[in-house]
DNA sequence: AGCACGCCGACT
DNA sequence: GTCGGCGTGCTC
């Protein structure tokens, strides 16, 4: 008896056992894609991860129902990375392979039959059930399995279409397992009468009536020679400068023969590779990095200018292209990578792959077989978090760029991986060396440098910026006292913007939406209209004239009375990235103004868009979110400011003083350029604020130490790990009631801090009220441990009938 | 995640 | 008397 043990792309828990035939048996590989019917009517796309021997006992398993793969399309590593990630973020293993396998691999909902071949003698070789599918396949020629379930009557239909596969009656439609189609592109190459030497003459002769034809096949001659590769028609037609119907001519006449051959989409333009700097400076960090890898596998590189951080990249990536491995380097945003692209192409062209959740279906795909099938030719992944998913085969470098970033950190959907903690582990599996790079590099990291796990190396930034760069705390408090504010803008901010734009330069403004979009407020009653299905205030967005909740997509139209009065005194209060803009064109008529944030960078080209024209210096005033600290090229940036920075200090989250710091410094850090007195303003309610204070002299080493001590004293990470446990509900009470018990269940079971059940102030998305719990696990406790134990009560709470439609998350080390 | 089974309300 | 609501439990 042969069986496979294979992942099914669901969020369950447990794998399941399929049984094979011998041949089967022998021909399958862990790693292997298997169609298996799963449950009373469906197919799913399995994944091999074991083959073995032992009969289940307490049921009999399915067969499965066909080979996908040749060959592994998922490594060793990959399984085993894996399985570490769904045991550390607490997640079913299903999830961790839905998530990381591209869509087009796995098979396409409906699953059909086709017809295919009569039987010869239809009596003998069909059963009566049989008969009924033939016949209506003749009619039909394509069925659901729900159709033939409802032909035969019967729940279990698989066995009988198992065999009518077998005798090759009938097949499972391809398409559903040939969902990518690699894109064709239509070469020409001259047939084989013309291919001998003194052919050229021949064929001269032949079309020395025809000088259009004579002009393309000198074209196809010269193209072959100067660059010997497969000739496309287009490049043809377009280098030979002929109308297309003239090569149809010369196809029909059978000098040429078209082919196809599959092209790579993601391709692109070998442009010049530009001379590597050569710099005694750039060397010697490398060397240290170098030196450290020997020692440790993972590397902190901090202060580092972003020229010259730049050039350290490329310095340690190529020692490892010589050595044939393949590089990942990851950043937390896909803005940063339309940033970066243009420098890594032109140092390493082809050697370059790009990865990301924008591309489509067909192009995962490719990018997967490519970097699965990497040969001796050393290999560059550039990618946002989900490229740590790739089969890498040979991966023997990681760089995780701002790798302070809590864009890492995925929160939304299983597995909640942070993507630098969980790369960490794929190099260690990998037996890669990492590079951590930041200038203001985690509290997590900073951590770890302390402590002698990881190693690091300095570079030489750190008073740059403090010495040319001016930031300039503006207190609001003041200018609204004495009347200097005009909307949002200070005298001071405006006096600079101004200053600016007269001197030819760029303006960046930073406007963190994150609950300070407008809202709209009655003014005879207070009424704030709010989201029917979440417990928030709906904001308004001018370009549509409606109001829209932010957390389920809800929209009505602006409305022009109270709903709770019906007073017509609306008005809008609070201020987002939309309605700064309106400000800035009502201060700046003359200035070109954009705007960079979600409602704006919708589709693939939307980033690149904005951003070229801004590089292009076609825009003056950039005004955006968090995004504007990330991709924005600030070669010709003056000034910089943020409109209201309390909003980001005052955020109430024990992370809140370190996030603002970042973005603050980066900020800066951008604005900084070499031999130029830019600025920066900070608008704000406290200018004395310990943070601000401390950006304003770049002491991010003073920063740290002080807010570690608070971090010790209150138990927060580093010193310890939080686990979030989120419980929703649609009846409050009930909800209450359940997290309670869930809270007082844990609290028996575990000697650690428990937090909550708490109620958060957005109580209700989707109408679905939230519970919070979270628990603190010091480092001297086993994680593992804890898991178990909270999985335990999981599993009991599952158990009471009452509970157990109450709706569970689990978010390792939320961020 | 689906999907069927199963037990209570508004319809012919 | 039945159709259909969605709560509950299972999928190898």
């Amino acid at each position: 008896m042969h069986f496979i043990e294979v992942i099914i792309p669901l969020a369950l828990a447990k794998t399941f056992t399929y049984q094979v035939s011998e041949a089967e048996f022998a021909y399958i590989q862990e790693g292997c894609r298997v169609a298996v019917p799963f449950g009373k009517s469906k197919i799913y796309t399995a994944l091999v991860i074991k083959k073995h021997h032992q009969a289940p006992e307490l049921y009999e398993p399915k067969e499965i129902f066909q080979l996908l793969d040749e060959k592994p399309i998922v490594t060793q590593h990959q399984l085993n990375f894996w399985v570490w990630m769904a045991e550390y973020y607490m997640c079913g293993i299903g999830e961790v392979y839905h998530a990381a396998i591209p869509s087009a691999l796995l098979l396409e909902s409906e699953t059909v039959i086709k017809f295919k071949n009569l039987p010869n003698d239809v009596q003998a070789d069909l059963t009566d059930e049989q008969y009924l599918i033939m016949e209506a396949l003749q009619k039909q020629s394509v069925l659901t399995l729900l159709e033939v379930a409802k032909i035969i009557d019967k729940k279990n239909v698989f066995p009988l279409i198992q065999q009518l596969i077998k005798k090759d009656y009938v097949s499972l439609d391809e398409e559903i397992y040939e969902a990518y189609k690699p894109k064709m592109l239509r070469y020409v190459k001259l047939s084989d009468s013309y291919t001998k030497a003194g052919s050229l003459s021949e064929l001269l002769e032949i079309t020395k009536n025809a000088p259009k034809q004579k002009q393309l096949i000198l074209g196809y001659y010269q193209l072959i020679t100067h660059q010997n590769v497969p000739v496309s028609t287009k490049k043809l037609i377009s280098h030979t400068q002929v109308a297309p119907t003239v090569l149809k001519t010369l196809i029909d006449k059978n000098v040429f023969e078209p082919y196809f051959l599959s092209q790579d989409r993601i391709s692109f333009d070998q442009s010049d590779k530009i001379d590597e700097v050569k710099n005694e400076w750039i060397e010697k960090i490398s060397n240290q990095i170098e030196l450290q890898f020997s020692q440790k596998d993972i590397v902190v590189l901090k202060d580092v200018t972003k020229q010259n951080q730049l050039e350290v990249y490329f310095n340690l990536i190529e020692k490892y292209l010589n050595l044939k491995k393949q590089i990942l380097f990851l950043v937390p945003e896909i803005v940063v990578v339309s940033s970066v692209l243009k420098e890594f192409t032109s140092r390493f062209g082809n050697q370059l792959i790009v990865y990301h959740s924008r591309y489509n279906n067909n192009e995962k795909v490719e990018i997967w077989n490519k970097v699965l099938n990497h040969n001796q030719t050393g290999q560059i992944i550039v990618g946002t978090r989900s490229s740590v998913f790739l089969p890498f085969n040979n991966l023997g470098l990681v760089i995780v760029d701002q790798e302070h970033d809590v864009a890492y950190k995925q929160n939304e959907s299983a597995p909640r991986y942070h993507t630098r903690d969980s790369v960490i582990m794929l190099a260690h599996l990998s037996g890669a060396k990492t590079l951590l790079s930041s200038s203001t590099p985690s509290f997590e990291s900073i951590y770890n440098i302390k402590s002698e796990k990881y190693g690091v190396v300095e570079g030489d930034s750190q008073d740059l910026f403090s010495t040319q760069t001016e930031v300039v705390l503006c207190d609001l408090k003041d200018k609204y006292k004495r009347k200097r504010m005009t909307g949002h803008f200070s005298d001071t901010l405006i006096e600079e913007m101004s200053d600016a734009l007269a001197n030819q330069k760029q303006v960046v403004l930073y406007q963190n939406r994150r609950g300070y979009a407008p809202i709209l407020e009655c003014i005879s009653c207070g009424h704030v209209p709010q989201c029917s299905q979440c417990n928030v205030s709906l904001t308004y967005h001018q370009h549509k004239n409606q109001l829209r909740c932010h957390y389920c997509g809800y929209t009505m139209a602006k409305p022009s009375h109270c709903h709770a009065c019906s007073s017509v005194d609306l008005s809008l209060k609070g201020f987002g990235t939309e309605q700064v803009e309106k400000e800035v064109r009502e201060l700046f008529p003359e200035a070109k103004v954009a705007r960079l944030d979600q409602d704006t960078t919708r589709g693939k080209h939307a980033f690149e868009l904005i951003l070229e024209a801004f590089k292009e210096q076609e825009t003056d005033i950039l005004i955006g979110t968090q995004m504007v600290t990330k991709g924005v090229d600030f070669s010709n940036v003056g000034l910089s400011a943020v409109l209201n920075v309390d909003n980001l200090l005052y955020h109430p989250d024990f992370r809140s003083f370190e996030k603002t710091y970042q973005i603050l410094s980066h900020l800066i850090e951008q604005t900084h350029q070499e031999k130029q007195s830019n600025k920066v303003i900070i608008q704000t309610y406290n200018p004395q604020h310990e943070v601000l204070q401390k950006v304003k002299i770049h002491d991010y080493e003073k920063f740290t130490q002080e807010q570690l001590i608070e971090r010790q004293t209150f138990i927060y990470p580093p010193f310890c790990r939080l686990i979030k446990i989120t419980l929703k509900h649609k009846d409050y009470d009930k909800l209450k009631q359940a997290s309670e018990w869930f809270y007082s269940v844990l609290v028996q079971k575990l000697p650690l801090p428990v937090l909550g059940p708490e109620e958060p102030s957005i109580n209700r998305i989707r109408n679905q009220y939230i519970r919070l719990i979270q628990i603190k696990i010091p480092q001297k406790i086993s994680l593992p441990k804890t898991k178990s134990i909270i999985q335990k009560t999981i599993n009991s709470f599952d158990a009471v009938s009452a509970y157990r439609n109450v709706q569970i998350t689990v978010n390792v080390d939320n961020v």
